[in-house]
DNA sequence: TTCAAGATCAATGTATACAGATTCACGAAG
DNA sequence: CTTCGTGAATCTGTATACATTGATCTTGAA
């Protein structure tokens, strides 16, 4: 693997993992150290994470992590809105019903579960159906703005707690959209996935901060 | 201005204009020495176009322009779909009317036009109107989503030769859609939104391939 | 005491040199 | 004649050295 991919991964995990508050500021030697790379393929790992929005170039002063705040996360569910309903329709249109079937069964089951491990399983669980609905509408160019959008998504979750009440709600959410694309009915998944997306931002704006950073 | 800039915008606008073709390879050395920079800045300059998805890595063949065909014309549309009717809405709700009457009526009168300089004025007021709705939008998000799009719908526009018919009948679907906005109607905006971008499908896909290459 | 201007320093931007990998071509063997 | 292997050439990936720009601190004057 490219030391330049290594230093990516580990910078954008990190950022997105709140390891790298927004507001750091990612000097070139300093991380090309700490990462045991150069600064060549440093420099091509920072310019990476700045086409993805994950950090902001100032000039003199290098890279910043960009800063995630509430005031953005209105506008970040308004491209989620435009993205994964538009996607759930398509879905529904092309896929193959017995995978999404599968799959509403699985977060039916997940809604019921309350150990402590439920949580990490679920976060998996809604990434598989993610993926399978980018597998059923297969476009690339939704996928890449999708997957850029996604990355966005995991940094802005980390500032509202997920209860387990929530978890089982939003699981019983995930179950309805698989229901709706297996059933190959386009507007019942788009109004499952409304329905979530309206959910999921509600919760997040009224449980934001309640999260202790360590 | 830096000579990776200098490097990105020079060769972003080369793929755009279809100076450098599908498949056209881009060798470091050889595009360093064409445009008087380094290889350093060169090659931030191509993961930029890579990161567009204007050009594909291969692994030791560098990087080539990537294809543009036909085939993805549909899921680029689908993208399209997905976000320029979701801006429609937004930009109806939250939009300054008289920028977008002033607009509607500029369109209807470039529907009139019928000079040889109509073609390039219409694309810049189309470019116009795109513009002033990411402003009624302001959401950095769905621009950044915009632009990525919009520089793919430059180089398949190419695919297809407009003829003066075509843009006069587009003059009037964007003065429907300016209208839309203007009037604050969220769903008339989106319905001729989605009215624009079908017919424009259909026009690409009826004359693809009618445009003599110079 | 405060503001401004200059100098110094540090960090980014660029260039080049070196190493590793991949591809293409040529030759030999089946 | 086809196919496989080897070798060379070229291109990418990385590192380091140098230049340039911007930021910060200090000093002097008002």
């Amino acid at each position: 693997m490219r030391a330049s991919d290594r230093a990516y991964e580990v910078l954008r995990t990190e950022i997105v993992e709140w390891r790298l508050r927004p507001g750091a500021v990612l000097g070139e030697v300093e991380q090309a150290e700490r990462l045991g790379v150069s600064r060549t393929p440093l420099r091509e790992a920072l310019a990476r994470l700045v086409a993805d929005g994950l950090a902001v170039q100032h000039r003199g002063r290098g890279a910043v992590v960009s800063d995630v705040s509430l005031e953005h996360i209105d506008d970040l569910f308004a491209l989620r809105r435009a993205l994964e309903i538009e996607s759930a329709r398509i879905a529904a249109r092309r896929s193959n019903p017995e995978d999404f079937v599968r799959l509403r069964s699985r977060f039916l089951e997940a809604g019921r579960r309350t150990d402590p491990g439920s949580r990490e399983a679920f976060y998996d669980l809604a990434a598989e159906l993610d993926s399978c609905i980018d597998a059923a509408v297969s476009n690339p160019y939704i996928s890449q703005a999708l997957r850029s959008l996604r990355v966005h998504l995991a940094r802005v979750r980390r500032l509202a707690q997920d209860d387990p009440e929530r978890l089982a709600v939003s699981a019983l959410e995930h179950a309805a959209i698989a229901e709706g694309i297996a059933a190959r009915n386009p507007e019942v998944a788009a109004a499952a996935t409304q329905l979530h997306l309206h959910h999921s931002l509600e919760h997040i704006k009224t449980h934001a901060g309640s999260r202790e950073d360590t």
